[in-house]
DNA sequence: CCCTGTGTTCATTTTTGTTTGAACAGTCAC
DNA sequence: GTGACTGTTCAAACAAAAATGAACACAGGG
């Protein structure tokens, strides 16, 4: 089915691909799949909320991709539901404030890994201690107090990060 | 040709392993590939300086995987060339200091994302600019101006952590 | 009920990115 | 020169991650 007066609005126009596509890379460079990026990206630049079949319309993604993107970027806090009134289907709106993207980002991808990290390396320490050739035990302590002061200072990045971005 | 008279030295000792096993977690979360995780960590663990055999051999990964992670290690600033004497082959160290391995990764991976984004972001600017209807006009300037204020703060937060974290 | 519209799940397919290994280049010793 | 050794390159093979789409669950409405 044509749209023969004029540009189809299931088409993105080239403002809208070139921030899509603005958004597909800034998401590479966290790790997560191009998905998040179109989808976060086409809400980003329009005034209205989305359906999920908007963005599968649009966007050319299969309604499983658009169902699990959205799941995702509802968990990191960058989209949320607009109140559809009577309306059946739901509506996402972006979150565009820094704070709250990047706080959900850290929340949801980077403490994890810090918190698994820093249990990886007490158990690595215990180990450590069991090694028999005292230069090599010597060794392997410093390193281990090298990986804890490293974790310390992630811990200590991460809250000023937060405070930095809110603004 | 097994090694009868104890461990095999080609073979990773567990807690080795572990070692690498955690920097091969640490790194994905980079974004950085298997490999590099593998020879860092085996490098950190090591109280010798290793060649690109002894990490083809350990590692059990081919000599292009290696030279390859090497380089890439090499532009990060995460390894350097120990000065081998008058030996043929180079052996390599690993930097353990926190703020030089950040600096390297802000400096390859970071900044230039955040170069090309600011560029692709005016470019934006101008384009919206053209948008005939007035109300969208005003509703893609606002957008681009939140896409800019991310960006500042994304440049004020870099030298900040790179300060933070060199302690 | 049964049917339609909305959204989720998950096994399979597709895509992407990484690793491999063979060919090659450079260097030193003889 | 020639051979042994060290390291690089890159097309092809492979593995990991993401997207697909068909089956499914659920919620109104008629």
């Amino acid at each position: 089915m044509q749209d023969l007066l004029g540009s189809d609005p299931h088409e993105l126009d080239p403002l809208e691909r070139q921030v899509v596509a603005m958004f597909v890379d800034g998401v590479r460079v966290l790790g997560l799949p191009r998905s998040i990026g179109e989808i976060y990206g086409l809400l980003f630049i329009s005034q209205t909320g989305l359906s999920l079949d908007d963005l599968v319309q649009r966007l050319h993604i299969s309604k499983g991709s658009a169902s699990q993107g959205l799941r995702m970027l509802k968990s990191l806090g960058a989209v949320r539901e607009a109140d559809g009134g009577a309306e059946r289907r739901t509506y996402y709106e972006p979150a565009i404030e820094l704070k709250r993207l990047a706080g959900g980002f850290i929340r949801e991808q980077v403490r994890p890994h810090l918190e698994s990290g820093k249990t990886k390396i007490s158990i690595l320490a215990e180990k450590a201690q069991d090694i028999d050739d005292p230069e090599r035990r010597k060794f392997l302590s410093e390193r281990v107090e090298r990986l804890e002061t490293w974790m310390r200072s992630g811990g200590r990045v991460l809250p000023v990060l937060q405070k930095l971005l809110g603004q």
